[in-house]
DNA sequence: TTGTAAGCGTTATCAA
DNA sequence: TTGATAACGCTTACAA
């Protein structure tokens, strides 16, 4: 006899066989409770997870107490099956240990908490065919929503792929919804990028920086390149070209800008009087470059980032960054999670520009 | 007519009344999959799913010819219902904004998706009333395991619930795993908190340091308080006693340490030489703080932490610290989560003292 | 190797 | 207000 192994027995009921009489109950089910409540399945049922409340007093108490003294949990999976939905979204983000996805993540669990959703989350590591494989996994969850907080590439050939399912998923009566990449057709919750950058820039131009360095990203990620667009647009408003020899795409990361930093000449860096990175990790990784290097920050060039995460309390000198109000992003997007499709809006969710101290007046 | 309300459809099937014709459609199912492919649903779902590989090559390639076609997707609730167990570990843990955890986190992602398990994750924001209400939950979701990453109390009320949800949750079959907390009888991965601590005192008592200021925790968590008194035992072994009023106990974070440093007059900080914080994000707090009155980090005090958060890399000075193995720790505790019972062990994973430059010699 | 049929723990319909 | 009973989508004996 197979230890687990379900057996038939009398009353129709079945029995485990323990490999140790202590070890392995059989989780308690409603069928207990209601058993024990000396109702049928369907009141307890009612009483326990209805909506509503059309049941006697008396069975409610009865119900209650049962399952109090079982402990008894409801089991999600079949409810999931039975009610054909779960009470859960799922979360696609592209990394967890990184500062700003681990923000947002923070943000969207919260958000999702509020209005009495779990989230699953699964974490891509930037791969596209991982995202692929996680949307279809996923999908088997049967959950509200599928939230993508990725970085959505300008131009991917897996993207059909991952569309396809996405939109197989939708007509099932999921709801999609991307964070920052509108590279696919669906519900977008983007924040302007391009104005956050635009206005950094003017406020640099007008602190008397010419000489920018801008570090983009190898990686084609529509929204990154949006913030490069938006700097070197808001500086030439401001009257000042940026050449494109000044606008590097290293790998990114803190590691991509460290290394491409380390690889430049003094007098290339001399030659500049600002660096002007696509998020906070890739400034601090160009940051640190300059700090081994010996090039005074902000004294020798100034430096500014994206973003505005929580590390930079910790870094000196007070990076100069674009805020991103995640709680916002995240709040809208959860909401767009669940609202009724009638309701949905397009709106942008606005950044602003923190001018600190690794930007002081030239 | 509701829509999305299932009405009964001659052949035994049912349809769904679409608000608008092309909106919803009704999820693919495993017996679709199998009526397209002209075999039996037990056919489709060995193929599909099933373990034994007791199928037909023409059967085989019929079924998942259709099931390309038809974009089908496991439904992993009703697998779980079957089956009676998920391929899920459910963990819970204090946080995501925070580094430490972040990163604990991650590691715990990675290690469960090497052995083909999805995680599910919960917050609890430290609160131990959210941690019972969690752990209720998640049993619903039937995982093979709940792992709890949080932070032990040295005794709480709620703990006595919490043990016997858990115990409940072990009783039918579910494993427990406790990270860094041995508050309660379960499967524990611990690290040497008390003798990472120990070694780093004896390390900086050997640098000259005689007269450290302690940052404990407010809240009573096990193993913080097993890094303070590691960290007085150490200098103690050095021949350095370090007096009850220089341990003090903020509040467990950057602002708890951040306000208490504030707090302190010039006198009580000019006759300490180093300040000991149970962990880097205290310590970075109370460096903050040092910054912000004026305090020459390491020249006039010296800072260390615990953790050896990732965040470190953009601090100055290099923090001194404790490093944690956070992948070890991960792997491990995945491997308890998934082990059989008889090949379980109970070792503790070694820590070990990083001394930089935030406390030189003296 | 395949199909039939009986489960899994729920919810939801319908008649009482 | 209640309880049978039929779903939900899937797995798994057991028999063919």
């Amino acid at each position: 006899m197979v230890p687990g192994k379900r057996i038939p027995v009398a009353a129709g009921y079945s029995a485990i066989v323990t490999a140790d009489a202590s070890s392995t109950r059989r989780p308690v089910t409603l069928s207990d409770v209601a058993r024990l409540a000396g109702v049928s399945q369907s009141t307890a049922s009612r009483v326990i997870n209805g909506s509503a409340k059309r049941v006697d007093n008396r069975s409610r108490t009865l119900v209650l107490d049962a399952a109090r003294e079982l402990g008894y949990t409801p089991n999600l999976a079949a409810q999931a099956v039975a009610r054909g939905a779960s009470r859960t979204i799922a979360l696609i983000t592209s990394s967890v240990a990184d500062a700003y996805f681990a923000a947002m993540t923070a943000a969207i669990m919260r958000a999702a908490e509020e209005v009495g959703l779990r989230v699953s989350l699964a974490v891509s590591d930037r791969r596209l065919d991982r995202e692929l494989e996680l949307v279809r996994e996923l999908r088997g969850q049967q959950p509200r929503a599928i939230i993508l907080a990725g970085t959505g590439y300008l131009d991917a050939p897996a993207d059909r792929a991952l569309e396809t399912e996405l939109a197989r998923y939708q007509e099932t009566g999921g709801r999609v919804v991307l964070i920052s990449r509108s590279d696919m057709p669906f519900e977008t919750v983007d924040f302007d990028n391009y104005d956050g950058a635009h206005r950094l820039a003017v406020e640099l131009a007008g602190r008397g920086y010419r000489t920018p360095l801008v570090l983009g990203s190898a990686a084609p990620l529509r929204s990154m390149q949006e913030r490069v667009d938006g700097f070197i647009a808001g500086f030439a408003s401001a009257g000042v070209d940026i050449p494109a020899e000044r606008v590097h795409h290293p790998e990114f990361s803190w590691q991509g800008a460290h290394s491409l930093l380390h690889g430049f000449d003094r007098d290339e860096l001399a030659a500049a009087d600002l660096v002007f990175a696509i998020s906070d990790d890739v400034a601090l990784g160009a940051l640190a470059s300059l700090r081994e290097r010996g090039i005074a920050v902000p004294q020798e060039l100034g430096v500014a980032g994206f973003d505005d995460i929580t590390t930079l309390r910790d870094v000196v000198p007070k990076l100069t960054t674009v805020h991103v109000p995640l709680d916002e992003v995240a709040r809208e997007a959860v909401h767009r999670a669940t609202a009724s499709p009638n309701e949905l809006r397009r709106n942008v969710i606005p950044t602003r520009p923190m001018l600190r101290e690794s930007t002081p007046q030239r």
